[in-house]
DNA sequence: TTTTTTTTGCATATAACTTGCAAATAATAT
DNA sequence: ATATTATTTGCAAGTTATATGCAAAAAAAA
């Protein structure tokens, strides 16, 4: 494996992503701590793609940064979103900043604001100078027949 | 092409549909005329596939269904959403139904509702049984520099 | 430390969706 | 109506994000 060359003191790790790696039961591996320090201290929300070019070189393969996104996933470290077509977007879970995406139809460029009202986020968008406003709100959840097995 | 035994009456194409694909200048083909009833006449959302496998035998490729989808999406006729990992659902944009859906994280069923401020929303399913519900919400719209161009 | 378990890299696979092009169909001009 | 032009379709092949099988490597448990 080539992470030879890597230590941790060089990687800035995040000592908070270590300590939520082991509350989420994760083995702590550098690929996951890189990743995750990555995703805490600077905010997203990011492709795979862009995760892959912020991280240091060799820091680890395509596949495992799919791999721990989707744990970092199941495990709620991180959310995903779908703002553009063909691409996830992945951020920090941020218990303490809970916000939404608002990405222009035609430049693409993502921007995020912290209302979460449904009459008042709109009007808050305005505000912000953008036009022609649509929403996309899902909700996931567990159904009642599924609570039982 | 295939379609030598495919007769409108056949199909008890919905007349809607072409009022609708000439209100948005989309020239009125008979693919087009089967994949909007159909999606006019059940409720989805669906994806590609399933509309694939629930129109006529030999109504078109499935190229032409995703060629069509996405125009019915540029149109807003129809809605997309990412509920699940990899595949769009489509459905019907009928204004006077808005609504959003909620999905077992479980067994991936498909539910809908018609509340939408957020708080009453989640108490509305709260009442319907769902546990452990998250929402994700994403707004577009065209942002301010882009309005110039 | 040694053993067991989990994770990673690499290469390859998958699956949803897209696209180029010639033939077919729809819109339009006559 | 018919001829002409423009658009759309089928087919087959391409693209791209993401997933995966397996042996080697690293982490956790003993």
């Amino acid at each position: 494996m080539s992470s030879d060359n890597l230590k941790d003191t060089d990687l800035k790790t995040n000592n908070k992503s270590v300590k939520l790696l082991k509350e989420k039961s994760l083995s702590v591996t550098l690929p996951r701590k890189i990743i995750l320090s990555l995703l805490i201290s600077e905010h997203g929300p990011f492709t795979a793609e862009e995760i892959f070019t912020k991280l240091p070189l060799n820091t680890c393969d395509q596949a495992t940064i799919y791999r721990c996104l989707n744990q970092f996933v199941e495990t709620e470290l991180v959310t995903i979103t779908y703002l553009k077509k063909d691409t996830a977007h992945f951020e920090y879970n941020d218990l303490t900043h809970h916000h939404h995406h608002i990405i222009c139809k035609i430049c693409k460029k993502i921007d995020s604001f912290h209302d979460c009202i449904l009459n008042k986020m709109e009007a808050t968008l305005l505000s912000k100078g953008y036009k022609d406003i649509q929403h996309r709100l899902e909700f996931f959840g567990i159904c009642h027949s599924c609570q039982e097995s």
